[in-house]
Parts: structure tokens; C-alpha cells; sequence
DNA sequence: CCTTACGTTTACGTAAACGTCAACTTACTC
DNA sequence: GAGTAAGTTGACGTTTACGTAAACGTAAGG
């Protein structure tokens, strides 16, 4: 009678094209910790939402480390006014380091628009 | 007479905030090759342009061996159509890569944006 | 009951990107 | 020209993020 979606590792591994290995991995971090039935794992909805987020995060270019910190951050509930301040800070930091990324990534576009209308010039005079 | 602005390799990592230990891997990687004055490394302009896109592209998460063929691949001068025409492929998909990661982060920043509302709105009820 | 598929733990191996000595050589500086 | 700072080449160590192999348990199908 409960309507808990469940899925296995090779679900998991399948869904987000990660080996069964890497996530065994994630958990030996401290970054899942799925239920057990017969010492076989079970993940939930919220484990598959936490999978996704290391995933981003990994692509973005975080450690296993720091996606430890950040995600339990964003899930748990802080109860005292100064953890949710301290939480709206770190968000800060984090966003900065973030938006520098992003500028990297548009320098990083703006080059290779540079060197294609050089290439496309050159095409042009052939 | 030739004006050549020249750099050590502690100039270089000053400016940077790299190791020498660092630069000096990239050369064994085939990133760099500056050329030597009594087996002391000199670096000049090209050099140092090259230093930046590798750091700026390891900051977008590209390894030093993706970075060794995407430079070369913009800094040499290929002369036939079908190499230019190539080229551009390249640059294309490369793109496209760029342009997922951006993505990523922007829908981190997004969730970044929903926490901190609903942190904002814990700390009103207080 | 046997196989096959899927899962488990333990442990060692590996690739990438440097860090860290050690043991010099070279280059200014007084 | 003696000392100090900066540079050089090995060579081994380290961290991160898994890969891989061994050895075993479990559940379902024929």
C-alpha cells in the first residue's frame, strides 16, 4: 500500500549511464545511503534526485568531497536562524564560483566563434 | 632589438597562481615548449597565451589531453579544405559540449535560487 | 536441482595531475 | 668569490575516482 518507486543499482546504472560500481562508490563517500533488503540495495525517488544532482555536479567539476557538503546542505533542516544564515552564505559563495565558470565557458565560446569565422575566411578564399 | 616580451617560469607561475611543478608537467605533457637558454626555460607571448587557455580550459573540466589536441588545433595553420573544413566539425562539437555544461550550471544556479527562497521564508517565520 | 542473472564484499590496480624531496647547476648580489 | 635565490632533472609519493578480478550469496526460470 505504499506508492514508493523504487529502483535497483543496474536501474540506476542504466537511467544514468554510471556503472553499478561508481554508485557503490558514491555510497562508500557518504554521498547515498539506499535501504537494504537482504543486503541488497534499494534506492528511492530521493536517492535518485540526490544520484542526479552528483552527477550535475561532477560535470560541472565538483569533487566527491564537496558534493558531500553541498548536497547535504540543500537537504537537510537547519532549525536555528544562524545555520539557515550560514546556509544562505555558503549558497553566495558557491553561486560566485559558479558564475566564474560560466564566464569561462562563454570566453571559451567567444574563442571558437573567432576561430571558425578565421577558418571560414580562409575557406572562402580557396 | 627584437622586442619580445619574455617570462621565467616563476614569472608565470606568480601570474597564474601555478606551481612550477605544474608548468613544467604541462611541457612533459606536450602542452608547452618554450624554448631554453642554458637549459633554463624560457617563456614568451605565445606561451603565455597558451598557459591561460590550458588553465581556463582545466577549469571547464577538460583534461590535459583533450587540451594538448584542442590547442594545437587552434594555434596551427592547416592548409587544406578538407583540414579547415575539419576544423570546424571539431569546433562544433566541442561546442556543443560547452553548451550542456553551461546548462548544468544554469540549473544549478536555478536550484540555488529555490533553496535560498525557501530559506528566506523559514527565516520570516522567526 | 541446475543454470543464469544480478547482486554483494574485499582487495588490489590504474590513470590523471601534480606534490615532494634530493642532488645538483646557474644566476645575481654584495 | 662566497652566499643566496632561482632553476634543473630525476624519482618516488599522493589523491581522486573509479576499474577489475575473485569469491560468494540469492532469486527466478526451465
Amino acid at each position: 500500500m505504499s506508492p514508493v518507486k523504487t529502483y535497483s543499482i543496474s536501474d540506476l546504472s542504466r537511467h544514468f549511464d554510471v556503472t553499478p560500481r561508481a554508485i557503490r562508490f558514491y555510497e562508500d563517500q557518504g554521498l547515498l545511503s539506499p535501504e537494504r533488503i537482504n543486503a541488497q540495495r534499494v534506492y528511492n525517488d530521493g536517492d535518485f534526485i540526490r544520484l542526479k544532482l552528483i552527477l550535475r555536479g561532477k560535470r560541472i567539476g565538483f569533487s566527491l568531497a564537496e558534493l558531500k557538503q553541498t548536497i547535504s546542505l540543500y537537504d537537510t533542516q537547519p532549525d536555528s536562524k544562524a545555520q539557515l544564515q550560514y546556509v544562505l552564505e555558503t549558497i553566495d559563495s558557491h553561486r560566485e564560483e559558479l558564475l566564474e565558470r560560466k564566464q569561462d565557458i562563454q570566453t571559451t565560446l567567444a574563442d571558437m566563434d573567432d576561430v571558425q569565422t578565421r577558418i571560414r575566411e580562409q575557406l572562402a578564399l580557396l
